[in-house]
DNA sequence: ACCTGAACACCGTTCAAGT
DNA sequence: ACCTGAACACCGTTCAAGT
């Protein structure tokens, strides 16, 4: 590998593609040293840890340079920008798995914070209600990557119907009578949009219009 | 440590112990091997790999020998059985960790999703939407206890409105004009239960009655 | 100033050998 | 049958030394 010039931000850049490529897990100061042809002990140069790199990363892969300025109901922007957000992580799952393990210190990452809360104020929920009702569908959307097979939906509705054949229809009489209806809920893009619409009937119950 | 005779079971109990005390990244084989005094080798005559004792462990997590039967209204059961999984999830936070991780294979773990579908399907939705209308409220809970900061609500607050302050009120007006609202929705159980109301008050809209 | 090999204290797991 | 030490191929990070 041709060595070049590094900086903070050339060496997140080569770990955010490690980890796009081949998971976080495939990532260690030892494994991305090599691939940049340095030596291991040269990262800690620009990093005091591999707590920071991560940091680093994070910061990396937000580069949107401006805010864009949207346009039509808030309803329909929320929805845009839950479901950019949604494609976005699920390109970089690594990104979730991270902003899991430790906290935001960094600023960034706000554009879609801050597009969402627009439309919840234009919804006309007050500053306090806007900023939690951003919150309860930023903690859906992540929710939702973290917590839904990544697998084919296929695969993840086979292994959610095993799963409930073998429950006893005696104790679980609702789940046992319903094995597909289940499994279509496990994951998938319908999915996501109906608890998208199930949120924004719940914000718009408490929007003033 | 004295030495038992050890079982899938109680090599599992162990390892949920040790990760409820010391937090998942301190599980090793090896280091619960030494606490159970035997040597590391031992374990595997019992689980075929680390990612096995992870499956097993998250099963001895759930030890709810029988489904309850709960009265009042749905809406009402459908709240405690969230706040009920929310508080054991923050008990052992290494469970939502793994469970972001790994997918389940086993049974069980399935009281709380039986009791809220039962609820659903008394508020009048169908099947199908009781699946989905569950699964919004599993990510949900899931997400608020994976994403948002265990430190106590005061650092938390600080944290984020140390992030906004950073932020150019230009580009980013709604977050800049309001860093105490956005503090305050950012953990806790005030901001636990507005979502939780938020996403009945959606269910309800879908709701016969 | 910038880089880095050796070393330390860890990992999960295979293999061969102990009882 | 049940258990396990040694070994292999990894980790993150400290330290001392190289240019």
């Amino acid at each position: 590998m041709v060595t070049k010039t590094l900086t903070r931000e050339s060496i997140a850049a080569a770990a955010l593609e490690l980890v796009d490529r081949d998971g976080l897990e495939a990532l260690s100061m030892r494994r991305l040293a090599d691939e940049l042809g340095v030596g291991t002990m040269t990262l800690y140069g620009y990093f005091r840890s591999k707590t920071e790199l991560l940091e680093a990363l994070m910061d990396s892969a937000v580069t949107v340079p401006e805010v864009p300025t949207l346009e039509g109901h808030w309803r329909e922007r929320l929805v845009l920008v839950a479901r950019g957000l949604r494609a976005y992580l699920e390109s970089h799952p690594a990104l979730v798995q991270i902003r899991a393990q430790q906290r935001l210190t960094r600023p960034r990452q706000f554009v879609a914070t801050e597009l969402m809360t627009r439309a919840l104020l234009d919804a006309g929920l007050s500053r306090e209600e806007a900023a939690r009702a951003f919150r309860v569908v930023f903690t859906y959307v992540f929710g939702f990557v973290a917590f839904s097979p990544t697998t084919t939906a296929d695969v993840a509705r086979r292994e959610v119907r095993s799963a409930l054949a073998g429950l006893d229809p005696a104790t679980y009489p609702a789940l046992a009578s319903m094995p597909d209806e289940a499994a279509a809920a496990a994951a998938g893009d319908e999915q996501f949009e109906y608890g998208l619409e199930l949120m924004l009937d719940g914000i718009e119950v408490r929007a003033a219009h």
